[in-house]
RNA sequence: GCGGGUGUGGCGAAAUGGUAUACGCAGCGGACUUAAAAUCCGCCGGGGAUAAAACCCCAUGCCGGUUCGAGUCCGGCCACCCGCACCA
C-alpha cells in the first residue's frame, strides 16, 4: 500500500473500475426492494457550481446508503436543456442553441464524472431531445382533446427584456425572475393548462405528505389560496346588465356602500369609450400597474361611473366605481366595498367621502372604532335587518342561503392559483403540436405525425424567435382538412420539460410509449433533493403532471416524490456564491487540489445539508488532513500484517472500550446518515472513532490488531456513500474482495455495547454535583446509597431534608433536597 | 399584514426532555527537524478559588411557565432570514 494518500490516482482508478464493471446501471429486477434517488437535474450553463456539487452529493450519499441497506437503487441524471440562456449565448457567439447546449453537457458530465457521482448513466437524456419532448407533445395532444388545454388571448406579462411571456409565477416583485427587467401588460392568444381543474387535490393530498417538509408544503398551500365565499350578483341600475362580485364576507352584506372595477373590466372598457377622463384613468392604471405597485404600497385611487348598482337585499342603490386596487385577475374583477369592514374599502371611502356604515359589533359588546380603520374580525351582525344578533359564522349562513333561494348567488370555492400558461414566443423550446388552419381552428398534430421536432440548424440575428421566419417549417397541411395551415410557432415553457423528467428516467428508450410498467416499477420517487427555489414552481408543476399522467392511465401513483430535502444555500462571506459578488468558488479547481474525496466530505460536513453552509477554505483543509489521516493509520496497520482474528472473549479492558466505541459509532452513524440526513454529526461520530482508534494504534497484541481492523473497517464503510473513492481503495487494502460500494451497511453488536461498570451523573436539585461509578445491574437503592455517599453530593444535602432521588437507568442520579 | 424558520464559544456547528459547548476550523504550547512545511501530542466559553487540582458562580436572544430536571416543551416579547401579499 502507498504509504501517501494520492487523491488523483485513488479517484482516477476507482472510476475506472466503475465503468469498467458497468456498477451503476440498474435493471428492473422483480422482487427487489427499489429505491429511486433523485437530484434536480441542472440546466446546462456551462459549469458545476457549488450548489450543484452539494445537491448531487447529498442524492449520492443517500443513493449509496440505500444500496448498502440492499436495495435495487435508480439514481439517474440528464439535462433540463431548453431555455433562454443558450439563446443569449447563440447571439453573442454567432453558434446554435443546441450546439452551445450539446457542447455545455459535454462538459459537465466530465465534472460530475470527476466528483464520483454513482449514476446510471445508461438513461441519461436532454430534454431538448426529440425522443424526449415528442412524449411532451404527445400527452399535450391528448389533453387537448380532454379539455385540459385551452387557448385564450389574455393579459400576460410581458417580459420586455427576453422579449417572452412569463407566467404569474416567473414575476418577482413585478420583474422578469431571470431578467429583472419590470414587467409590461400585453394581450397574446396562449395556450393554457387547466391546473386550477386539480387545485384542489394538489391542496389536500399535501396534508398526506409527510416526507415534505411543513416549509415547502406551507408555500404550496398558500400559492393554491383556497377561500370559501359566496358569488353574487349586484344588477346595475337602467341597464340589461349586473356585477358579478366574489366575496369571503358575505356577513357584511349590508354594509356595502359602493361598488369597485378593475380598470380592465369590459365595463370600466365600454364607459371609458365615452368618457377621456375615465379613459385616461384607466390608462394611467395599467401603465403604473404592475411597476408601481413594487415600488411602494400604492395610492387607492379611483373614478365615479355614474352608474348605480342595486343591492340585492335591501333594493337600495350604491355608486359604481372604477378603483386602482382591484384585481382583474381575482374573483370577476369587481367588489362589492364594505369600507367598514375592510381595510382597503374603508381607504378608499375616506379619501373620495364615500358612506362608512358599520354592519358588524365585536362579539363583547365593546365598540369599535371605524373612523380611523376598518374593524375586520369577525363579530355579531347588527344594521342588517332579520339578520341583527348572529354571529358572522351564522350570518355567512344564513345570508348566503338566502341568496341562493333567491337565485342571486351562491356558495363558491375560489383559488388563488391560476391557470398555467405553457405558451413561450421562443426559439429554443419544444414546439407546441398545433397546427392553424383558417377553416378547422387549432388543429393537433396527429400521433403519427409525432415529434414536431425543432430545427436546430438556425440563425440568430436578435429579433425574436427564428421559427416565425422559417416559412419551409410552418407551412403545412391541416390534418383535418389537408388544406395549407401553419404551424404554431411558440414553444412550451421549460417547466413543461422537468415536470416529467422523474418518469421518464423509468424508461428514456421506450419510443413506441411516454411510459411502460417499468414506471411501475421505480414510481414514485423514494427521495428527491434540490433547491428550496423550485418550492413551488417546479414542485407544483411536477405534481400536477404527475396526477394528470396518472388520470391518462400512465401509472399508478398519486403523488410523484415521497420524500423530499430541500438542501440549504451554499454561502461565502455570508452572502450567497454568485458570479455577481464576485463570492464563487471553482469546484473543479478544488478537485484538482484535494481530490473529490474532500469537496464531497466537507460540503457533507460543514453543515446539515437543509441548512445553509458558510463556505470556508481552512474546513476544506481540515476535510483533506482527516482523510490523509484516515489513509495513514490504515497503512500503519496493515504494514503489520493481517490481523489476527477477533475473538470477543479474550479482550482486556482497554480493548472492550475500544470496541465498544466502534459499535457506538456504528449505531450513531448509522441513524444520522441513513434515518436524520444529518451527514455532518454522522462523519463527526466517524472522526471521533478515528481519534479514538489512533490512541491505541500501539496496541500490536492479537486482540489489540483484532479490534484495530474491526474499527478501521466500520470507519470505511461507514464513510463509504460519502467519500466513495478512498474507501473503495482501503476497503480492498484492508483484505476485502467484493467492492466497498456492494459491501452490507454494518450493523451495531449489541453485545458490544454492555457494560460491567457505568459512570453516572448526580445531581442535587438538578445540577451537577458529582459523578459515581456502580455495577451496570446494581438495583435502584444501591445506586441511590452510592449517590449519597458521594463526598461532594455529601456537601449539598448536609443539613437538608432528602424529599425524592430520581434515578434514570444508565444515566444519572437526581437528589431532591430542601 | 399572513405563513414558515432561525437565534448556543473567536468561527462552522453538536446536544433525538437527562453531564451544554461533541466534531471541525482558527488560536496557543510542546515533540520531531539544522530550519520550515507536513505530521504527532496537549490546552482552548467567562469569572472566582488553588502551588496545581478538587471545587464554586455565571452563560444557549429577553421575560415568564410546566418539570425532580428545559438549549430542547408551553405562553408572551425582541432580532434576523425565507416565502406570499391590494386575493375581495
Amino acid at each position: 500500500m502507498d504509504e501517501q494518500y494520492k487523491p488523483a490516482d485513488i479517484e482516477r482508478r476507482t472510476q475506472a473500475y466503475w465503468e469498467e464493471q458497468g456498477t451503476f446501471q440498474v435493471t428492473e429486477t422483480p422482487g427487489r426492494e427499489t429505491y429511486y434517488c433523485l437530484s434536480m437535474f441542472p440546466y446546462p450553463s456551462g459549469k458545476l457550481h457549488m450548489g450543484h456539487v452539494r445537491n448531487y452529493t447529498i442524492g449520492d450519499v443517500i443513493s449509496r446508503y440505500q444500496r448498502m441497506q440492499g436495495r435495487n437503487v435508480l439514481q439517474p441524471m440528464g439535462w433540463d436543456a431548453f431555455g433562454l440562456p443558450a439563446e443569449n449565448a447563440a447571439m453573442q457567439n454567432r453558434v446554435p442553441p443546441a450546439k452551445w447546449t450539446r457542447e455545455n453537457i459535454e462538459y459537465m458530465r466530465g465534472q460530475l464524472r470527476l466528483l464520483g457521482f454513482g449514476y446510471d448513466w445508461s438513461r441519461e437524456f436532454a430534454t431538448c431531445d426529440p425522443g424526449y419532448y415528442r412524449w411532451e407533445q404527445w400527452l399535450f395532444t391528448r389533453l387537448f382533446r380532454k379539455g385540459l388545454v385551452y387557448r385564450k388571448t389574455a393579459t400576460v406579462n410581458w417580459d420586455p427584456v427576453d422579449q417572452t411571456v412569463l407566467a404569474n409565477e416567473q414575476v418577482v416583485d413585478g420583474r422578469g425572475w431571470r431578467s429583472g427587467a419590470v414587467v409590461e401588460r400585453r394581450e397574446i392568444p396562449q395556450w393554457f393548462l387547466k391546473i386550477t381543474a386539480y387545485a384542489d387535490e394538489l391542496l389536500t393530498s399535501l396534508d398526506a405528505m409527510p416526507g415534505w417538509p411543513e416549509q415547502v408544503r406551507a408555500m404550496q398551500r398558500n400559492w393554491i389560496g383556497r377561500s370559501e365565499g359566496v358569488e353574487l350578483e349586484f344588477p346595475i341600475e337602467g341597464r340589461d346588465d349586473r356585477l358579478t362580485v366574489y366575496t369571503t364576507r358575505p356577513d357584511t352584506l349590508f354594509g356595502v356602500t359602493y361598488m369597485g372595477l378593475a380598470p380592465e373590466h369590459p365595463i370600466s372598457r365600454e364607459l371609458a369609450k365615452d368618457n377621456r377622463e375615465l379613459a385616461a384613468f384607466i390608462q394611467e392604471c395599467g401603465r403604473s400597474g404592475v411597476a408601481e405597485a413594487t415600488i411602494a404600497t400604492m395610492e387607492k385611487k379611483g373614478m365615479d361611473t355614474g352608474l348605480r348598482a342595486v343591492h340585492p337585499l335591501t333594493g337600495e342603490t350604491v355608486p359604481v366605481w372604477v378603483a386602482n386596487f382591484v384585481l382583474m385577475e381575482y374573483g370577476h374583477g369587481a367588489v362589492m366595498a364594505v369600507p367598514a369592514h375592510d381595510q382597503r374599502d374603508h381607504e378608499f371611502a375616506r379619501r373620495y367621502g364615500l358612506d362608512i356604515v358599520p354592519v358588524i359589533a365585536p362579539a363583547e359588546g365593546v365598540d369599535a372604532d371605524i373612523s380611523e380603520a376598518a374593524f375586520t374580525d369577525k363579530g355579531v351582525l347588527v344594521n342588517s335587518g332579520e339578520f341583527n344578533g348572529l354571529s358572522s359564522q351564522q350570518g355567512f349562513e344564513a345570508i348566503a342561503s338566502r341568496l341562493e333561494t333567491e337565485g342571486k348567488g351562491s356558495r363558491q370555492v375560489n383559488y388563488r392559483l391560476r391557470d398555467w400558461g405553457v405558451s413561450r414566443q421562443r426559439y429554443w423550446g419544444a414546439p407546441i403540436p398545433i397546427i392553424n388552419c383558417a377553416d378547422c381552428g387549432q388543429v393537433p398534430v396527429p400521433d403519427s405525425d409525432l415529434p414536431v421536432t425543432l430545427p436546430e440548424d438556425v440563425e440568430f440575428d436578435g429579433s425574436g424567435s427564428p421559427l416565425k421566419k422559417m416559412s419551409e417549417w410552418y407551412r403545412t397541411n391541416c390534418p383535418a382538412c389537408g388544406g395549407a395551415a401553419e404551424r404554431e410557432t411558440d414553444t412550451f415553457d421549460t417547466f413543461m420539460e422537468s415536470s416529467w423528467y422523474f418518469a421518464r428516467f423509468t424508461g428514456p428508450d421506450n419510443d413506441t410509449a411516454m411510459l411502460d410498467q417499468r414506471a411501475d416499477y421505480w414510481l414514485p420517487v423514494d427521495q428527491y433533493v434540490g433547491g428550496i427555489e423550485h418550492a413551488i414552481l417546479h414542485l407544483l408543476y411536477a405534481r400536477f403532471y404527475h396526477k394528470v399522467m396518472r388520470d391518462e392511465g400512465l401509472h399508478g401513483t398519486d403523488e410523484p416524490f415521497t420524500n423530499l430535502l430541500t438542501q440549504g444555500m451554499v454561502l461565502k462571506d455570508g452572502a450567497k456564491m454568485s458570479k455577481s459578488k464576485g463570492n464563487t468558488v471553482d469546484p473543479q479547481a478544488l478537485v484538482e487540489r484535494y481530490g473529490a474525496d474532500t469537496v464531497r466530505l466537507f460540503t457533507m460536513f460543514a453543515a446539515p445539508p437543509d441548512q445553509s453552509l458558510e463556505w470556508s477554505d481552512s474546513g476544506v483543509e481540515g476535510g483533506y488532513r482527516f482523510l490523509k489521516r484516515l489513509w495513514a493509520l490504515v497503512a500503519m496497520h496493515v504494514r503489520r500484517g493481517q490481523a489476527p482474528a477477533l475473538g470477543v472473549d479474550s479482550l482486556d479492558d482497554e480493548q472492550r472500550a475500544t470496541r465498544r466505541k466502534v459499535h457506538e459509532t456504528i449505531r450513531k452513524a448509522s441513524d444520522d446518515i441513513g434515518r436524520r440526513h444529518t451527514f455532518n454529526t454522522g462523519i463527526a461520530a466517524v472522526m471521533e472513532l478515528v481519534n479514538a482508534l489512533y490512541k491505541v494504534v500501539d496496541d500490536t497484541s492479537a486482540q489489540g490488531r483484532a479490534v484495530l481492523q474491526e474499527g478501521l473497517e466500520a470507519a470505511v464503510l461507514l464513510l463509504a456513500p460519502i467519500v466513495p473513492h478512498i474507501t473503495h481503495a482501503l476497503w480492498q487494502t484492508l483484505g476485502n474482495r467484493q467492492p466497498v460500494v456492494d459491501a452490507p451497511w454494518p450493523e451495531h453488536d449489541p453485545e458490544a455495547l454492555v457494560q460491567d461498570r457505568l459512570e453516572l451523573v448526580v445531581q442535587v436539585n438538578g445540577k451537577l454535583r458529582g459523578h459515581i461509578h456502580v455495577d451496570a445491574d446494581a438495583p435502584k437503592d444501591a445506586v441511590e446509597q452510592v449517590a449519597l455517599a458521594e463526598p461532594n453530593v455529601q456537601r449539598f444535602i448536609d443539613g437538608k431534608t432528602i424529599r425524592k432521588v430520581i434515578v434514570v437507568p444508565g444515566r444519572l442520579v437526581n437528589v431532591v433536597a430542601s
